[in-house]
DNA sequence: ATGAAAGCGCTAACAA
DNA sequence: TTGTTAGCGCTTTCAT
């Protein structure tokens, strides 16, 4: 049964098929009984426009491409969830390509969509060479979120790393801490990494100085986590208080934490998750809001296209780069004087 | 700046269109002199085939849709990562649409991609009419996940609700438990509503009769949990044993059991969570594999698109129910004793 | 081994 | 208000 064609509809209505067009994009111009006739047509046969007609002929997709890591990361997913519901309001599909932390198939993503004819594309870059994207700046507007690449000219849309660490461990120190762990590093991001130079640098500043017995390192994974902060409390009895570098790692640090039943022992997480707020203490985040970013970046996007509120960004002012603010969430965790 | 089509690239070249799609392509009948003229000029115009043109010619999209609740749920997002997973090894996109559980926005989510030509449909109904979906049946095969809907005919992949909770609850009664809390109900979901009754069941035929006291409603949310349970707990000091319907109550009855300091209450979960091990106890929990589910319901769509390991399943077969196994998960918190 | 022509379903431009 | 024509970028069919 092959699916009805404008054609079809026309037929059947005794009309042509651009009355039947007018009719279904819902032009004007249509007197009510040519209208009504070529309606009941429409139903009758169940027809369903072609959008991928319409794309070619008029030379836009309805389509914009997202690419991050994984969309089971709870990051990853809001931060989707976030660009959806920006998309959908300026009419825009979404298609969804994961890369696996692979830069190969970040790439193989990539140029499917754009093969695709999608409108634009937020982009999660998985770190390696983006030379292969500058031959779509033109064509194909393209946001970066939470981490950017290594050339100019691309939208970028992230947290301040460094800073929101900064902040985290300044707020340690001035609980008192001294001895502060760094856990959950891993040389693959580079966001982590900007954190952890924001460890190295606050506790420089702050004329503490960087101990790397208290610095684990490739433990960015729940279980890689509490393995390392055991090993760290065991090996460093001095050690007051944990700074958490993922959220993941997080998971593994509180879990850690009260398997050693060290109370006593405070930590702040750089990222937020659901139970921690329910867990006792509550634990202290720096909340990295994914929708916010991917509200912005969306927001971003539909400018570039002309479909926010201004006139379409031409490819050539692009580059900017957004900085969405960080929250400290106090809950407790954090707040744990050091022993004296 | 346009887009460079096989015409320019064909003109670059100086051989006819068709032989650039013959080299694009991969067909073997070029010469290898003007396969290797053909790929100097695609590199050089930075040439990317046009699928929508593509798949307008040949009368089959190149993507498939995945409709639900939200992205930003867990278990949707697992789902949709294991759909992706599938679809990407069959050479298919997945397009992404949420419906935030709205009927009407099913439909429309549907509509555009039935527009969009998908090649099939993975859907987790709301709850409503579908009768809409009757006259894509033949054209667009769809495989409903997590819940079913009220027609027959569509092939559906499920947990087993009732079962599972039947065997949550049976589990709690070995160990003693009588007065058994049900927490996390909402009447909106179809899959709740199977657990509540399974409850119910397996209350009765154990002999033990269902107190309404016990059974809390429309607190399926970790908040509208939290308070609950611990009114449950206050009205009813009897209770022994919680029963949470889903996951994101169970955060909330965690938090409130905690909160209550009642370690001597039982619970199990019905759906996992990723700080259930880390707790203490750790809470027993039912897993219904959101990966499992994505995995043959994307299985069984790539079957009927002939895509899979034999011929493709007419239409006409389609209206399977696939019941995907739970395990129960035993962590502590299921297996604490009734207090004597 | 290579090419010319037709047409997928639609809309823009232009009649009538 | 309604219809005709051309053509979006591609593949298929049928030459050469």
């Amino acid at each position: 049964m092959r699916r009805p064609t404008l054609h079809d509809v026309a037929a059947e209505a005794k009309v042509s098929i651009k009355t039947v067009s007018r009719v279904v994009n819902g032009e004007d111009n249509v007197s009510a009984g040519v209208r009504e006739r070529v309606q009941v047509a429409v139903d009758k046969l169940h027809y369903v426009p072609n959008t991928l007609a319409r794309s070619l002929k008029v030379g836009l997709g309805d389509t914009i491409g997202v690419v991050m890591d994984s969309i089971a990361d709870p990051f990853f997913a809001s931060l989707t969830s976030a660009v959806e519901a920006t998309a959908l309001e300026a009419g825009l599909n979404v298609v969804f390509g994961s890369t696996g932390f692979d830069h190969g198939r970040e790439r193989e993503q990539v140029d499917r969509m754009v093969m695709q004819q999608v409108r634009g594309l937020v982009l999660a870059p998985v770190r390696g060479d983006h030379g292969y994207l500058t031959r779509y700046r033109e064509r194909v507007p393209t946001v970066c979120v939470d981490r950017s690449i290594e050339i100019e000219g691309y939208d970028t849309v992230v947290v301040d790393d460094y800073g929101a660490t900064r902040h985290g461990v300044e707020h340690l120190i001035a609980h008192g801490h001294r001895r502060i762990a760094f856990v959950g590093g891993n040389d693959r991001y580079d966001t982590i990494n900007q954190r952890m130079v924001g460890y190295r640098d606050c506790l420089e500043d702050a004329g503490i100085g960087v101990e790397e017995r208290l610095v684990s390192h490739d433990d960015a994974e729940t279980a890689q986590a509490e393995d390392a902060v055991l090993r760290m409390l065991e090996d460093n009895p001095d050690v007051t208080a944990v700074f958490s570098a993922n959220t993941r790692a997080s998971l593994g640090v509180v879990h850690g934490l009260h398997r050693a039943r060290r109370t006593d022992v405070a930590m702040v997480s750089f990222g937020d998750f659901l139970l921690a707020e329910t867990l006792e203490p509550g634990v202290t985040a720096i909340d990295h809001d994914p929708v916010a970013i991917g509200e912005v970046a969306t927001a971003h996007l539909l400018a570039r296209l002309g479909l926010g509120d201004g006139p379409p960004v031409p490819p050539s002012q692009a580059g900017e780069r957004v900085v969405v603010p960080t929250r400290l969430i106090e809950r407790g965790s954090g707040e744990i004087e050091v022993a004296r």
